[in-house]
DNA sequence: CGGTGGTTCTACAACGTTGCACACTAGCGG
DNA sequence: CCGCTAGTGTGCAACGTTGTAGAACCACCG
């Protein structure tokens, strides 16, 4: 069976409450007795059995990441990041996969692991601004995102509009007039698809360009697949474009494919620019400008801020919104390779929100 | 406080254990009693207590994934696939990234999280068969990769040798003949690289090609931007290439970004194939042709076996070592889109090694 | 020499759940 | 009318750890 404090107290001869003590490093202890135990613990090769600790302590020391699909390489980066940001804080994370669904979304909030995680890191992609009551739930949750703003949580988001305008312009700069977007979602007025397609539109108003519904391609899901079939279709429809805006980077990855096949240039004919600046922006061919929504520091926030809810007592804090800064980074498929432009500074807004926990 | 089963049997009128044997599906209970309960705990929000749970029956229902870093591309769909296979049996996943690093794949395998999961898929890319040792664990192990043999332990591995000798056939069949490598590790005599290119010597005689060091291009990791740097320097060395074999998609890709940088047509004068067949690969430009491993199989496996050894009592079944198949894709890259190759069947084959667990 | 304060170690009682053993009822065959 | 089985419910004792409280010892001060 396996090895138990109480066999390693028996053996270091000492009591078993010492032997917690020196696995938890208390340091009114003689060094000859801490030495007489950490050998005991070696020699039985004993380790802590963390399901009694928990229960003892009522904390497991995991956290929730619940995101769409790993496989999405936006969800892959932040979740590397989310979980390096997590271990060098001693904690470890638990990755849930959502497919975007509804029922699978709202299975999270529910709380069905309530005491398996301490925490819940949230991005949330099919519940929107109806399903806010859904969000009061009585454990520490650190929304991302922008499908819901106002629930009664600590929020990290993008500067979206701000950022997809001036993407936009970065395209009107160059001197672009038909510049088309990719990935809008027809009638919604929530979410990112929402809010860069808003950016868009404030930006082409600014660069004194004209709106042209032709130039909107839907888009439903961000995947390569679907960039590269909306853009196709544009093109087939023989709709006239200088440049296109992709509102993530697996739809500009998919438009560029589909650019290519059709014999367009990039930038030469179309300049082409995304959103999110993935890992893979950088070496696709050309090299795809994006904008970079400050993607570490979302991560690196997101866990902060979920650990000062777990860690808090007393009285709740208010509720904070973070917005990271955001830029754009232009490379060769907007032909300006190596230039780097800050959007305008996030920062931390506090939301007054009364709230309490159990 | 939180809701305990003791407050839920208080409020339905019963005693604790039946609670715990409604939450349970224990059979023998008379349906008023068990809406009484279910209503009890609905009422109260009640959730059952995982770490107490847990203690109690020496379970945790988590199995922890130990890969290199989720923001490679293979990893973060392996992750998806392993995820997804694990919740359709009804556990959890939690995952460790090792940055690769000796010191983090060691203690991975030490137990520091011994009691928090209840087994480990382990993809190795630091320790090697020198650390053989290191993986006589006393907990249920299933090892992916080709880094470490004869373990003891369950093994889900590749046709590394039999499928990169057919994607060097694929290319030579093609009519090339002076067929680069790119990715290959000077002097290492295991794990994938040594394999791959192996098996890319194997496809050369077959071909009856002679073998060129000068067309061996070494990358200690993979990465684009370790794919695109050795195909620069190769063709800065002005050495005369047909064809590119990168030992992976992530190489390939950025050799791709390398040829296309020195104005060379894909697969026009160089024909390109990459390994592991990424989704990225189909939505390159030109799409990449590439060796499909048969990655859900790997995940979907490893999962199955993992899961038998943890529900496994009694004697100790053989160790077991799988195969999945593998594919030959190609597309645009070596000109044959649409067309996809059976490499060679895998199989499932008995080890036969001596284990005790505690 | 008693009091004070720091140091070192220990006993006991939880934490919330489930395995086990058992009590009780009703029905049924012998 | 006894014993047996199936159905329904309960009480107790763990699982392995840590929080709380305090005992025992030492040095040192006044």
């Amino acid at each position: 069976m396996a090895v138990t404090m109480h066999d390693v107290a028996q053996r270091a001869g000492v009591s078993i409450k010492t032997v917690s003590n020196v696995v938890n490093g208390y340091p009114y202890i003689r060094a000859a007795t801490k030495e007489r135990v950490e050998a005991a613990i070696d020699e039985l090769g004993y380790r802590v059995n963390m399901s009694a600790r928990n229960l003892r302590t009522r904390r497991t020391g995991l956290i929730t990441l619940a995101v769409p699909e790993l496989s999405l390489p936006y969800f892959a980066e932040l979740a590397d990041a989310v979980i390096s940001a997590a271990d060098a804080a001693g904690w470890t994370v638990l990755i849930e996969q959502t497919s975007a669904s509804r029922e699978r979304e709202t299975e999270v909030l529910s709380g069905r692991r309530r005491h398996l995680t301490d925490g819940l890191i949230f991005s949330p992609l099919a519940l929107g601004p109806d399903d806010i009551g859904l969000f009061s739930v009585d454990f520490p949750l650190v929304i991302l995102g922008e499908r819901v703003f106002g629930a009664p949580a600590d929020h990290v988001t993008m500067n979206n509009v701000a950022a997809a305008k001036a993407a936009t312009l970065h395209l009107a700069s160059l001197g672009r007039r038909r510049i088309a977007v990719i990935g809008a979602h027809e009638g919604e007025r929530v979410g990112s698809a929402a809010l860069r397609t808003e950016g868009y539109r404030a930006g082409l108003a600014e660069a004194g360009l004209p709106f042209d519904p032709e130039l909107v391609g839907e888009a439903g899901l961000w995947h390569r697949s679907t960039g590269a079939e909306t853009m196709s279709r544009m093109l087939d429809d023989g709709v006239e474009i200088d440049a296109v805006f992709a509102l993530n980077d697996a739809l500009a990855l998919g438009a560029l494919h589909a650019l290519h096949a059709h014999r367009i240039d990039v930038p030469g004919q179309v300049a082409l620019i995304g959103f999110d600046d993935v890992d893979d922006a950088k070496y696709s061919v050309p090299a795809l400008s994006s904008v970079d929504p400050g993607r570490d520091q979302i991560a690196h926030t997101a866990v902060e801020l979920l650990l000062e809810r777990i860690g808090a007592s007393g009285d709740p804090a208010p509720f904070r919104r973070v917005v990271p800064d955001s830029k754009i980074v232009g490379r060769e498929s907007t032909g300006e390779p190596g230039d780097v432009v800050d959007v305008q500074p996030g920062g931390t807004e506090q939301v007054a929100v009364d709230m309490t926990w159990a």
